[in-house]
Formats: C-alpha cells, sequence, structure tokens
DNA sequence: ACTCAACAAATTGCTGACAATCCACAATCG
DNA sequence: CGATTGTGGATTGTCAGCAATTTGTTGAGT
C-alpha cells in the first residue's frame, strides 16, 4: 500500500517535472509572457525589468532573455540595446500597415474557406455566430471576445492552410497592442456579428467570390472601429 | 599637431568600438547564422553545435543561444528541448502553403505598385530587368540571383508598406530552405526573367489587374520550377 | 546473435557573478 | 542661475561553471 501511495506521488512527481522537461524555461516564458502583454497586463511601451521578473519567477535570466528575443522576432517587444527591452508600441502607420496586409489574408481565406467547408463546418460556424449574438445581448464583453476570437481561429484554420492562420493570428496579435484601449462599444459588437453572419452565410452559399469580399470588408470595418475608438 | 592626431585617433577608436555598443553579440550572431543557414553553409536538418559556435566566434553561449531563440520564431531553426537547434527542414506541404501565401502577397503587391510607381521607379525597374538579362545570357548564375534578390526587394518596397516587404522576405528566406538544392536552369532564368519583364510592362501600363496577376503567376511558376527541380 | 542494462562522453539548460552601460541627481564651474 | 561634470545605484550584456539529459558503447545474460 505503501509502495502504491509512493509509486502514486512519483509518478505526479514525474508528471509535473514532465512538463519542465518537454519544454525549456524559455518556452513557458514566453507564453506568460505573451499573454501578460496582450492582455494589457504590461502595457505598450513599459519597459521589462529583467531581474523583477527573474525574481518573481524563481529563475534566473537566462530563459528569460531568450523568451524576450522570441517576442521581439515575433514582433510583441523591442529592444534598445544596453536600456532594455519594451513592450512595442505600435504606430498608427505600422497598424495601417498591418491591417492592409490583414485585409488580404482574410479575403483569400475567405475564398479558400467557402471552396472547402464541410456541412458540418457550416454548422460550427453558424453556432459561433448564434453564440455570439448571445453574448452581445448580454453586453458581456469578455466573454464575446473569447468566442470572437476562437471564431476567427477555427476560421482561418478551415483554409487548410496552418501558416496562413498562423501568420493572421500573429498579425493579429500585434495589433492588439494598437487597439488595446480601444473597447467596442456594444453597437460595434452588433455590427461586427453582423459582419460575422454575412460572411458565414457567404461561405456556407459557397459564394467564394462574396466570402472573400465579406471578410475583407470585416477587416476594414475592425480598423475602422479602432480608428474611431482612439479619437 | 599631437594634438590633432590623437584626437583623430581617439576618434577611430570610438568609432570602433561603437560597433560594439550599438549592437548586442545576439544580434550580430543572428545575422551570421541566418547567413549562414541561406546559403547552405549550415545545411537543413544539421544540428547547431552551441559550443563549437562559441569557441569559433570567440564568445560565450548565452548570446548564441538568444539569436537561435530569434531565428526559430524567424522559422529558420527549429529546438527540440535538450537535444538542440536544427536548422529546419521544410517538407513540401510547408512550402506550398508558404507559396499559396506568398502569392496573395504578390498579388497584393505587384496591383498596388501599379497604381503608386513614379516615372523615376519604372525606369529604375526597367533597368534591373535589362541587367537580369544580360547576366542570364552569360550564365552567371551567381549575379543574376543578386541581382534578382534586389529586384524584389525594390519592388516590393514599392508598395509603400515596409511591413508588407518584409513579410514577403521572410517567406523567401524560409523558402529558401526548401528550395536549397533546387538550381535553376539557364532556361529557368529566361523564363524568370520573362516574367520579370511582363510584370514590370504591366506596372508600367498602369495595369493594376495585370500587374497583380503576373506578380501572381511569377509566384506560382516559381513554385513549380522549385518542385521541377526537386523531382 | 540479440536484447537490455549500466556506464561514459558530449551537449544542453540553467544559474550566479562580473563587467559595461545608462540614468538621475548632486556638486561644481562659469 | 544655467550648463556641465562627476558620482552612485540600478540594469543590461556577457561569461564560466554546474546540473540534467541525451546518446553511443560496452558487456553481460539469454
Amino acid at each position: 500500500m505503501t509502495n502504491l501511495a509512493s509509486e502514486r506521488s512519483l509518478e505526479t512527481i514525474n508528471d509535473e517535472l514532465a512538463f519542465i522537461r518537454t519544454e525549456s524555461l524559455a518556452t513557458v516564458v514566453q507564453r506568460e509572457l505573451e499573454r501578460m502583454i496582450l492582455t494589457g497586463d504590461i502595457p505598450a511601451g513599459e519597459r521589462i525589468n529583467e531581474n523583477m521578473l527573474a525574481g518573481k519567477l524563481s529563475i534566473s535570466r537566462g530563459p528569460i532573455r531568450e523568451a524576450l528575443r522570441k517576442l521581439e522576432q515575433a514582433g510583441l517587444v523591442e529592444s534598445l540595446v544596453n536600456r532594455g527591452m519594451f513592450v512595442r508600441k505600435i504606430s498608427l502607420d505600422e497598424a495601417l500597415n498591418l491591417y492592409e496586409i490583414r485585409a488580404v489574408l482574410a479575403e483569400h481565406a475567405g475564398g479558400k474557406v467557402a471552396m472547402r467547408v464541410t456541412d458540418a463546418d457550416k454548422t460550427l460556424l453558424v453556432e459561433f455566430v448564434d453564440r455570439m449574438d448571445v453574448y452581445t445581448e448580454r453586453l458581456d464583453l469578455e466573454t464575446y471576445y473569447a468566442i470572437n476570437l476562437k471564431f476567427h481561429t477555427v476560421l482561418m484554420d478551415l483554409t487548410g492552410n496552418p501558416r496562413l492562420s498562423e501568420t493572421y493570428t500573429n498579425m493579429d496579435n500585434e495589433l492588439q497592442l494598437f487597439r488595446q484601449r480601444a473597447m467596442l462599444t456594444s453597437e460595434g459588437l452588433k455590427t461586427s456579428n453582423a459582419e460575422h453572419r454575412e460572411i458565414v452565410g457567404r461561405i456556407c452559399a459557397g459564394d467564394v467570390q462574396g466570402a472573400g469580399a465579406a471578410m475583407r470588408r470585416h477587416v476594414i470595418a475592425g480598423k475602422e472601429r479602432g480608428q474611431l475608438a482612439i479619437e
């Protein structure tokens, strides 16, 4: 019995250690920092103090610096030599450039999904939009955002091109640094989800051209909502 | 006189030190590794030994690991925990996905450039194509490649969207890992430059639609040339 | 001959410490 | 009083070394 118990605890410990073994600390830190940055926990423009972070996480600065280098390449932080790493501040120009690319990718994605979707996919997409409508009514922004995020991920994954989906998502993350304070109004949510419905409708109809155009319009509308919220 | 001389030498020393101060070792190593990987100096699939590299460059492993993390995020190397960093091997599937995205970006870029080019830009582009023709005749692949690279960079920069240019170039770099051994035949060069001429022609004519289509065809043709060379 | 366990060498992951640099603020000079 | 120059503390950049893991090898057992 003691044997069994000790084996169990060893297993548990191993499971936990496996988490360390199969993933470097740098990877864990990267994910955590990415989360903190995207949620605005660490606001854009703020310097990231390596020592403090190391102290908080009870690890050394090495893995932290590695994680920061990855985030630097991902465009979420920028490094100034001898001054440190800062959460990136996206200028209006940079944001417009990102929106432009995103619009192009979205248009292509929309068309491709319209060509490829199965019936199962269609019901899934419709469900997403219906659920978002519910939380729009309830003015539950938190939940709406979460579903909205998932909706776009699923949609992009349906292109069958994981790299396209990844590229799109990465740019969306960078744009998050720009939007940050640009919270949507409930009016904005309604409009946004109406656009979703339009997209899904075109996709379900197999309207390649229309689905692409709807996607493009959705991105551009999002851009304008973002800019509006800033002024 | 001695005063002047010592001032001069101080200046020189400062210039040299500035090279160290304004750039971390990680950045230098990153550029060097990127060069080695893209030229095939370190072939795809090969492990990168941190110790050996540190010894060769007479630095410690810290900056090297940071550089490798950036390259990992850029998609040029991949890390296996406790096993090391390997130059990435791009599968056929991944390459096709990249080509698809690149085609989309290229089409958009072609159209946008056609809308924006000045007369000066036009002569510049024509010069590029003319020069490439020369080296095609001479079968000087090396020089052709160099000009070809620059041509595409200039073309993408003319979109006025630096981020679009950067994204396109990054994907091109990743694809280099795929092409690697797929050297073009002289026949391929001729065809490729004919496509360039077509693109530039449409751009000069202000044919937005046509320029985009020509760009798209160029990318797809390149994809097919690459696949052909592999078989 | 084949499997498998134990061992040794090589290599990565991480840490703590040191050197170089920046920044804010006080002290000095014109 | 303003500008400049030190000066001290905080922070980054780099290094050398240790612990943990992987991998190849040897040798025993079947």
